[in-house]
RNA sequence: GCUGGCGUAGCUCAGGGGUAGAGCAGCGGUUUUGUAAACCGCCGGUCGUAGGUUCAAAUCCUAUCGCCAGCUCCA
């Protein structure tokens, strides 16, 4: 931060509601808090001045904009994680002399240290004596206390404690911008900020040690990372802990097994997931739907094969750039083709099989196209890292005039998809950098390209940020991240520009001027692939699918065998209104076949018995709700067949079912 | 691919040098049932795979495959 204004005697500092308040130049944020409330001061962590975080210890010289950072807000908990970090490696240096420290900072969710133990290996169950001793420093209340030093004495700092990895980080630094932390009995090499001091936490719980690299880089000495988790209350971890524990349960590798949505298996290979009965039904009823969106929208759908010539992907450069990650060619006749990594190279060909007219002008091709990637086995993760997999596929190929309308339609789409499950959407526009080699394309498509987006995203009022240097390398793009029902965030649709294919395959349209022009290509697939979003699917509702979704919508259960007849008459009914039923005929209890409908979470289950039978009426009961009472079976046919064509959610459908 | 952990019955897991265990599932009977597990019996494993050590290996060692947590990469 500039300093100029020091000799002024007193700052200005704006608050985040833009009043204004003076105050002596050197005064800290932890005052400017107290000046606010005792509680503010109490509960600070840091301060957020200019976006720049600093201690609360530190002196305000300058006029700026200042936020005060407690753990409500991102920041404080990343100077509290970033400090827990400190803790952690103290805590570890007094258990393991001599051990050496990489880099310790906050992440998302809590902090790592990645620590070289020289010949020691740390397992999971040395965490909890670890933990403990943490407690034990933080309960000391020590202060954090910031010091700049010349890089001489860092320099001779680590020479005397023998640790390589702070000297290769202080290689890269200039000397004067070095400080130090110090609390209680350890000092880091560390830009800060940090909490005031370690009584703050209070509650810490060590989550998993796994290796990593040293500077992320395969080629070095891979240290042991050990992950954390700290809180300002103790609550707060058994809640965090409550929330993991939630996850595992709707890890969609557990319950994909448990409801029979797919398998993976060694002999067939590892990353290609086998889509089982029930998973089937899932996927096509989600590819129905954007198919039927796609087509009112104006898509074409295609289908492309599984392999392609080689010189197809040397034509669009995916070939040789992109071959670490593809299979490798085989011999067909005398020509060599490849596995299919990427969809849009036929659809390419496609487009240029004829000559376009800008009155045909766009062309929007859609296909719900499977594709092989080579992925390294210790990426695979059940149905969310694969080696096969189908993206929800489309190239929109437009004129410049017609690019920003198209933009809009795709985002449109894009969240109306989001909207129809409940998943909330951060919008990040991916931009380019400055270092013009790592783009193809010219610069004044992608100024152009990138303004228009911008003022889509401005017309469509869409809350989104800007990652400059996120683009790919034929042009800007749009990427959805969306945040499912316990609050993770997943990276899906993208809607990305190119102005590289339409060159590298030629590709055409007559103008009005009756010139050949460059079509504009969008590739966009709001699902990305059916595997990776089916299984957070999966995990956002936990197993308990949407009725549209459900692989079994309605379970017939029959009080004893006597009612059969009337329940295969009824399944034949709800079978005729497009509903997948299934009729539990076994000889077996009531209570048992009631339960196993729960565990394999089909939204409704019919009981029949006397009083249905004399009546023509089911008693109904809904998944995780119980009894709804009996109702004429007719008129329930209906309610289920709107709420399948409505695609309502489970959490919309419970509050009109049990509100009536 | 790398580091660490884990592979025992269809599933969930116990056992850790001396003849493989439980619950659930499955099968056969009995029960004909009113809103989350009826009762009895039976079947089921080369202890991931291949070597090695040993009189003897699920157990110890080596390799390999798979899975899990990360690292690296992701058009």
């Amino acid at each position: 931060m500039s300093s100029e204004k020091s000799d002024q005697s007193s700052v200005t500092i704006t608050f985040p509601d833009k009043h204004t308040r003076t105050f002596p130049t050197g005064v800290t944020g932890f005052e400017v808090a107290s000046s606010i409330s005792p509680r503010l001061a109490k509960d600070a962590l840091s301060i957020t001045l200019n976006e720049t975080v600093m201690d609360l210890d530190r002196p305000i010289t300058s006029d700026g904009e200042i936020r005060i950072n407690t753990w409500d807000t991102n920041d404080g908990k990343m100077t509290f994680w970033h400090s827990s970090a400190h803790l952690l490696a103290e805590a570890v240096e007094a258990l393991y002399p001599g051990v050496r420290l990489g880099i310790g900072p906050a992440i998302e969710q809590g902090f790592y240290y990645d620590i070289d133990f020289g010949d020691t290996t740390v397992s999971v169950e040395d965490l909890p004596k670890i933990e403990k001793k943490m407690l034990e420093l933080a309960r000391t209340k020590s202060d954090f206390v910031r010091r700049e030093v010349p890089k001489d004495e860092a320099v001779s700092f680590y020479k005397e404690k023998q640790d390589p990895y702070k000297l290769e980080l202080l290689e890269d630094l200039e000397d004067g911008t070095i400080s130090f932390y110090t609390q209680g009995n350890f000092t880091d090499l560390c830009r800060g900020p940090h909490i005031p001091n370690t009584q703050n936490v209070k509650a810490i719980k060590l989550l998993n040690v796994a290796g990593a690299y040293w500077r992320g880089d395969s080629d070095n000495k891979q240290l042991t990372r050990i992950y954390g988790i700290t809180f300002p209350k103790q609550k707060m971890l058994d809640e965090y802990l409550h929330m993991l524990e939630e996850a595992k349960k709707r890890d969609h590798k557990k319950l994909g097994k448990e409801l029979g949505i797919y398998m993976i298996d060694s002999m067939v290979g590892s990353g290609l997931p086998i889509w089982l009965p029930n998973g089937t039904v899932l996927r096509r009823s989600l590819e129905a739907f954007l198919r039927d969106e796609q087509i009112k929208r104006g898509y074409q759908e295609v289908i492309t094969p599984h392999i392609a010539n080689l010189k197809l992907y040397e034509t669009s450069g995916h070939y040789p750039y992109y071959s670490d990650s593809q299979y490798d060619p085989i011999q067909v006749d005398d020509e060599q083709y490849m596995m299919k990594p990427m969809n849009c190279p036929h659809h390419h060909r496609i487009y240029g099989r004829e000559m376009h007219s800008y009155r045909d002008l766009p062309v929007r091709l859609s296909e719900f196209g499977t594709v092989y990637r080579y992925e390294q086995s210790g990426e695979l993760n059940g149905l969310s890292r694969v080696r096969g997999f189908t993206q929800d596929d489309a190239h929109i190929y437009c004129t410049d005039d017609q690019l920003k309308d198209e933009i809009k339609n795709c985002i449109d789409l894009t969240q109306y998809v989001f909207n129809t499950f409940d998943m909330p959407v951060d919008i990040r526009l991916s931009f380019r950098d400055d270092n013009e080699k790592k783009y193809g394309g010219k610069s004044e498509n992608w100024e152009r390209a990138q303004r228009e987006i911008r003022e889509v995203a401005d017309e469509l009022g869409l809350d989104y940020t800007i990652a400059e240097g996120e683009a790919s390398f034929y042009g800007p793009k749009i990427d959805f991240i969306i945040r499912d029902a316990i609050g993770r965030k997943w990276q899906l649709g993208t809607v990305q520009l190119d102005y590289v294919m339409p060159e590298r395959f030629d590709l055409t349209y007559m103008g009005s001027d009756n010139q050949k022009h460059r079509p504009v290509i969008i590739h966009r697939a709001p699902f990305g692939s059916m595997e990776r979003f089916t299984a957070i699917l999966i995990e956002h509702f936990a197993g308990d699918f949407p009725l549209w979704l459900s692989p079994k919508q309605v379970a017939l259960i029959p009080v004893s065998d006597q009612y059969n007849e009337l329940a295969y008459e009824y399944a034949e009914k709800l079978r005729e209104a497009g509903l997948r039923v299934h009729t539990d005929d076994r000889s077996e209890q009531i209570g048992l076949k009631i339960r196993e409908s729960e565990t394999a979470k089909i939204p409704y289950m019919m009981i029949i018995g006397e009083r249905e039978k004399a009546n023509k009426t089911v008693a109904v009961r809904k998944h995780k709700i119980g009894d709804l009472g009996t109702f004429a079976f007719d008129d329930y046919l209906n309610k289920l067949a709107t709420e399948v064509q409505s695609r309502t959610l489970p959490s919309e459908a419970d509050k009109k079912t049990t509100s009536n």
